[in-house]
DNA sequence: TTGTATGCGTTATCAG
DNA sequence: CTGATAACGCATACAA
């Protein structure tokens, strides 16, 4: 260890003897106490020259620039971050990252990100409580600059998100929020997007609509089940308690799904179309139908949230509800660097609310036929 | 500045003397130095305990542990990777999140770094050089320990990602590898991958079979128009070169499809099926026959790469090679991980390739038929 | 068994 | 205009 020191200190006033164009500096990083000894100057002057401070001279400022570009000096962000008390990183947790939903959010948040020169650290709680919390602590020992989260399905207890919001951590809810935390959030309009689907299938002459949803402790399930039952009081259909599955997991698993669906045929008035209220539940609906060899939507129709860049393309069978989720990362990301770079707290919290697309088909015979689109 | 250092100097001490207990530390970090003071040891007695050091006492690691346990101490990572000179942390470049084969892999990626302590860093190229090469600079100012990449389509020159790996950065590339890299690469067989859809598509009966690949830069596009080529060799049919068509952006932009297609049916003898050679290019080509109202397979064959998780429920016109994404992921980060954490340089890189899936339509009529799955 | 001093790379403060 | 020094939080060689 000594001798690698030594090595190092001795390694530099030799090079510059030898040949100052091209040191070799393989696995050593090169750093401002470097180019300070290279140039004879002062640490604290090189660190002024490169920053381009109006109390250093043109000259030596010149020869700095120049000599740091020359052996591609970078500076090393971990000091900084050490010295900054901020490490230019923003945490997310979401379920999954091979969801469709929650990758086009992570695009959006990397590319606001990214704009501003934050890095995007992930990380997946695969919808478990204890993963989840996990992760939260590994992230915020100190680690991130701020936080955006979509809960898992299994949380119940928000707590810990409470404590480090009141610690002071920046913390952005999407989609899935925690309503009785103070601060950012950013969700579609859940109940009129589970209202218009369910409308579209009453109009399309279904009556007998079962829904099934992620857990019920999401205030987004909640709130798309409200939707559904509102379409239906509307249209005088009366709900049916029976009709309303929930999904612990949202749909992670399929057996889940599976016995979701099995408890809804198993009935003695049987749904004759199932409204899939989170995008793991719709394609496993489909999945589990199409096994069955039940025709979608001949014998059973079925219409769900879903973000599947193919969903639009798949038809006759499936009609969708589609949330804006590369936008919600980027308004997410948004509000999250202003959290993050105000220097006063922030007192006044927003809560944005975009509008799902409701995509069609209107006929289910052609297979020509196109999507048609409702905002 | 000079008066908040100064209080929370002496906050400490007058906080000892009223109550130990309930310390608010709201937005101050607690550090090993808060303990040491509070418990009136020195920070490397303290540090030493939490490390579990033999040279300690039994009753000062107690106290010690106790107290950090109840203030709710966490080491800073920062302070540690200014340190050790290393920040668990890898970083991931693909050209997508948003595309199920990267999300995929990123999840796989995830879930290795996780279970050794890593964090991973994500960022998109989104098909662009320049994109890639200032997050690669911005990623590996030693921020990161390792990384693992699939390079842009737009990528030619890889003297970037060479020199980083001279300079004794750990790389490892998964699908689109660069192959005069001495590296850890992680792919699929895109030989054979190609090579049996293509000699299904001759087996169902198409003739004039056309291909849209990815850049003809990239290794894997190169493969996979060769198990094309191969395949028609192999049943006597002559390759024609206007059958085959690249897209340099590999499909990111629906237009490129788009005009590969036309290019396609413009044509005197227009191709009978066409075979798609990247998963974007697949759902593009999807999308636009669609779009064009023709029917597929009927008026021409589709065939291609994708991971989309309904491709496989789509049905019937679509039949897909799938990649197993996921594993790719697991794999490239078990290798990186091997390089970072081994002492001594490694002389002996190795090549994963592993098995695509060709899951295929046995029947374009029948509504409910199964996929076949083929190894 | 514990404390002191040092360094990781950077910047801010203070003194020339 | 420039240099010495301290500090960010932590771990360790060395001294006691």
């Amino acid at each position: 260890m000594f001798t690698l020191l030594m090595s190092k200190l001795y390694l530099y006033p030799a090079c510059e003897l030898i040949n100052l164009r091209d040191c070799p500096m393989k696995f050593e990083a090169v750093t401002i106490k470097d180019i300070a000894k290279a140039l004879g100057l002062s640490t604290s002057t090189v660190s002024r020259a490169l920053r381009d401070s109006y109390e250093i001279s043109p000259e030596t400022k010149k020869l700095v620039l120049e000599y740091a570009e020359k052996i591609n000096y970078h500076p090393n962000p971990i000091a900084l971050s050490l010295r900054e008390r901020r490490s230019r990183s923003i945490g997310v947790i979401v379920a999954e990252i091979a969801n469709s939903f929650f990758s086009q959010a992570i695009d959006g948040i990397e590319s606001i990100a990214y704009k501003n020169g934050y890095n995007v650290i992930i990380s997946q709680s695969r919808e478990s409580f204890e993963r989840e919390q996990i992760h939260l602590n590994y992230l915020t020992s100190r680690s991130i600059d701020g936080l955006i989260v979509s809960v898992a399905s299994e949380t119940k207890d928000f707590r810990n998100f409470k404590d480090l919001h009141d610690k002071g951590m920046p913390i952005v809810f999407f989609d899935r929020v925690v309503t009785d935390i103070d601060t950012h959030k950013v969700t579609v309009d859940n109940y009129q997007g589970a209202y218009n689907a369910t409308r579209h299938l009453i109009e399309k002459g279904f009556k007998q609509i079962a829904a099934i949803a992620n857990s019920e402790v999401l205030s987004i399930s909640r709130e798309r089940v409200a939707g559904y039952k509102a379409a239906l009081a509307d249209q005088g259909i009366k709900e049916k308690d029976s009709f309303i599955r929930h999904c612990a997991h949202g749909g992670l698993i399929l057996s889940e799904v599976e016995e979701a669906v099995s408890g809804l045929l198993e009935q003695k008035t049987k749904p004759d179309a199932i409204l899939a209220l989170s995008d793991k539940i719709t394609t496993g609906c489909f999945r589990i139908l199409k096994s069955r060899e039940i025709a979608v939507p001949d014998e059973i129709g079925l219409i769900g949230f879903s973000n599947s860049d193919l969903t639009e393309l798949i038809g006759p069978p499936l009609s969708i509800i589609k949330q804006p989720a590369f936008e919600m990362g980027e308004i997410a990301t948004g509000l999250l660097l202003q959290l993050i770079e105000s220097k006063r707290p922030v007192t006044e919290f927003e809560t944005k609310t975009l509008a799902p697309q409701l995509i069609l088909r209107e006929s289910s015979v052609n297979k020509k036929d196109r999507p048609v689109i409702i905002r």
